[in-house]
DNA sequence: ATAGGGGTTCCTGTAACTGGAAGGTCAAGA
DNA sequence: TCTTGACCTTCCAGTTACAGGAACCCCTAT
């Protein structure tokens, strides 16, 4: 199969599968008139990397779980840390988030948002606020 | 005074705030040796950029936000919106990572996550889950 | 003179791709 | 046979918002 067939398989864009080949995380064969041609175990891996993409797992992170994947040795334990400590950056990217949102949803609640200039959310970003302490 | 004072107190990298010049957001004085020399407003806008940046807006919105502060005949209305563009980016991205947190959430509990080789996260990634319809 | 702690520019690298140019390949149709 | 169109190839540049580091200049104190 083509590149373009494994694109629809795996639902990756062919730059994507071609930017993985370059990286190594995936090795299909060559034609005769170079096209790249993938097998089933190619396939696997793309999807395998797809999902875990999905979950935010960065590339060394897939890189890394499909060496575990593919070390039928592995101890459980190894994939757990890493899953751990991924949900453990999520947790801190979703706390990031949310005070974000609640700093600035309070400004921009706190603006009118109509034709006249007065603007909380410019008088806000413009002072630093030192609620904290004195 | 000079780019290291004006780290401490914007609390900006000196690297971040040559960079900021670099892109046109901010155009301090110049010293006989060369030297950038920081004034009240330099100051003053490095903080506002540092804040915004604080609440997630991309450079460019820094510096649309910049230029309606400095617009004193702008309308409320276009802050908010920026603002109001920015939340619903944000609404998206915590949406994201809850989901992220809760699908790598199911797997890691399902792990021991111990000596054996056993993995439910590893399965859960090596299989097209179809949960939905057919 | 020297040491240190400033400052300067310029180049490279980061993460994970995406877009685009220039060109080869293949199957189908006139 | 030629052409059209959809494939495929490689390679280079751009994205975001900086950080690291080299090579070098400046200033002050000793």
């Amino acid at each position: 199969m083509n590149i373009g067939d494994i694109a629809r398989i795996t639902k990756l864009p062919a730059k994507t599968i071609r930017y993985y080949e370059d990286i190594g995380l995936v090795n299909p064969a060559r034609d005769d008139n170079a096209y790249r041609r993938f097998n089933d175990s190619d396939v696997h891996k793309l999807g395998f990397i797809g999902r875990a993409r999905s979950l935010g797992f960065t590339i060394e992170d897939c890189r890394a779980l499909l060496a575990l994947y593919e070390d039928k040795d592995r101890a459980s334990a190894d994939v757990k840390q890493i899953a751990q400590h991924h949900l453990a950056l999520i947790d801190v990217k979703i706390a990031e988030l949310k005070a974000m949102r609640t700093a600035l949803g309070h400004l921009s609640e706190s603006c009118a948002g109509d034709h006249r200039p007065d603007c909380p959310i410019l008088e806000g970003l413009s002072v630093s606020s030192q609620t904290k302490s004195g």
